[in-house]
DNA sequence: GCAAACTTGTTTGCAATGCAAACTAAAAAA
DNA sequence: TTTTTTAGTTTGCATTGCAAACAAGTTTGC
């Protein structure tokens, strides 16, 4: 069985791993540690949401709405196998 | 600066990781121990191939035609350089 | 000896996906 | 009240992974 591909992609592999190591994390905080545009933020999120890896909470801050993330118990497990699998392509017993 | 995305596709770090340990493999040996389709493992390798990740020599078994990968320098370093940039992910100091 | 089946790959066509530009909706500023 | 800013979402395009179809020979069966 191969690499699980929601993860695999290096933006959502990051957004998991801030996520991993922190409470919540807000769409700006994202936006600005990971340095992508919105709306390719916005869809790689989406993703995670689809898979159920984070969960999504829509909020306001004084007036203005702001979104704020956090990873699913799903989501951390998947993330644990995902570099499980890696470690094992890495030590190429992989294929031995 | 993002993980190398020649090397990042699943299939084609198995095959790196795989030439890495050995002198050289041919396209059968590659075949069934990665269980891709023909067609499948052929674009991969064309793919290493035209970013001089891997070297490709054309010969005869007998009198079928048989060909085998090596991995370049080039690739052997590029490799390593994949590896360590996602365990700078991994370790998330990619973000502090 | 010739057609059918097998080897060893390559090419083609399509569906999925990453990406940024364009858009939306509301709030703050001028 | 018009303009700008904030906070995202949607759309459109170019790329790419994937398997089916193809190609170029070789071996087998009759």
């Amino acid at each position: 069985m191969g690499l699980d591909r929601i993860i695999h992609e290096p933006a959502r592999l990051r957004i998991m791993m801030i996520l991993s190591g922190i409470e919540s994390a807000d769409f700006n905080f994202l936006l600005s540690t990971l340095g992508l545009t919105r709306g390719n933020l916005s869809r790689h999120i989406e993703k995670l949401e689809s898979a159920s890896y984070v969960k999504v909470s829509k909020t306001f801050k004084g007036k203005l709405p702001s979104t704020s993330y956090k990873i699913t118990s799903k989501g951390a497990k998947a993330l644990e196998k995902y570099w499980n699998k890696l470690d094992s392509i890495r030590q190429a017993g992989d294929f031995k």
